[in-house]
DNA sequence: GCAAAAGTGTTACCCATACACCCATGT
DNA sequence: ACATGGGTGTATGGGTAACACTTTTGC
């Protein structure tokens, strides 16, 4: 940082606001979806936005996104969910009052409950992720880049059962990546790269669960202490991977 | 974004400056370098620390770190180096005179021309990667990210000729994959895998270039079409990859 | 001739894929 | 009985790693 030029006047520039957008997805109905807010005043009145809010004067972009997450979700304890940076877009005009940059997150939840409404009482919805657009300002590419990202990282780290409930079956971890990738994967296959690598899963000793209704019980499994898979659980249909 | 609280007073909150920190890296003599700058005032004078400036109201992210580069390195044209944001660090304290947000972007260099010393006259120097530490504010951990995150695209991207200049010998290419993992590749395997890449690398045909003094002399080829490698060309060691 | 670097060929083994098959439960 | 989902076994093939070998240059 050269602070040469503007040295210690603080408003020596326009200023900046700095805010989070918060892309929250979880698995609902065998779809993925993202907890949307709708806003109620211009720029964008009645669109459909991602949740988000100021960084306050003593938070740092990771401590107001997490409370933005727990305000909007309503849920009590957000401490043990998955929220990553995703990147910053800082598009000179991509709020038309004032100068916004923002910091987007990706948050990944277990279960789905409906949504608190957050502070401001807006309407808060969980909408399936591919009928979610057209978004209010740059939300749009915000949540590609989060899905982008999402599906990447389930290839090589562990990111997955941040979608699942404490205890879960491998057939719904299998979900969550078929969900996710939009792919179709082998069982037998799956089953066996996920226990073979350390601390990916580990058993719950004798627990087992009816998942379906019917079929056969399932042995319950929670997340380990591994947070990257190695060897890497690759996405199929390696063509078309271009970009 | 959740506007509804501060609404439009541009004042309501202590200004955020916004500026951009960049983590320039190129190939120096076998060896991984980043350009840093000395610091004249404080805090942290006589300090290096990473490249990097206030973003300008009417400029993006990218547009003021891409000026930057400009800027330190004395380049006359920037538009074709590889420039990528990295995240954004923005703990209340990182600076101590007022509330910094800093976008961070990891910049790769062909070439390694003598650092020119930016619009402030302030020293400016390549510096070995590690022997780099310990830098001004949380710039230690910017530039361990940038390596790690430079690293890790190695694997999956073409992103390896952008330390390249624009005509390059495959082994040029590998020593590149050296340099920044520090492992020694097997040749026979990496040319394979590189041209078994489409658009990774094209050939220049008929052109030749002693690189050693002695040897045979190698093909040269440029920078491809394609960005993604598939398969990917992963590191060695598979151990020891845990996080 | 020798060293050094580029380039080619070959083999063995790992591992992922694909698929067949059995188990346990509800209706 | 049968459908549904969990769980196990196995053969085949593609790709990677490891290494031997040839080629072309400078000294």
């Amino acid at each position: 940082m050269a602070f040469d030029k503007a040295d210690y006047d603080k408003y020596a520039y326009e200023p900046f606001a700095v805010t989070v957008d918060l892309a929250v997805l979880t698995i609902r109905a065998g779809a993925l979806h993202v907890l949307l807010v709708k806003r109620g005043q211009e720029p964008f009145a009645g669109h459909w936005a991602l949740p988000g809010g100021f960084v306050e004067p003593d938070e740092s972009a990771e401590t107001a996104a997490r409370r933005e997450l727990a305000e909007e979700t309503g849920l009590a304890d957000v401490t043990g969910l998955h929220l990553e940076q995703l990147r910053t877009y800082s598009e000179p005009d991509r709020d038309p009052r004032m100068r916004v940059v923002s910091v987007a997150f990706a948050a990944l939840l277990p279960d789905a409950p409906e949504p608190h409404g957050g502070s401001d009482a807006a309407e808060a919805r969980w909408v399936v992720c591919d009928i979610a657009l057209p978004l209010a300002f740059d939300h749009d590419r915000i949540l590609a880049d989060a899905r982008e990202r999402v599906g990447a990282k389930l290839e090589y780290t562990c990111l997955a059962t941040a979608f699942c409930p404490a205890e879960f079956t491998l057939g719904e971890l299998q979900h969550v990546y078929e969900t996710v990738w939009g792919t179709a994967l082998d069982r037998p296959n799956f089953r066996r790269k996920v226990l073979a690598t350390p601390g990916f899963v580990e058993p719950v000793p004798g627990a087992a669960r009816l998942t379906g209704g019917r079929g056969k019980p399932a042995a319950l499994y929670r997340a380990g202490a591994a947070t990257t898979l190695q060897p890497p659980l690759l996405r199929p249909n390696r063509e078309g991977r271009s970009a």
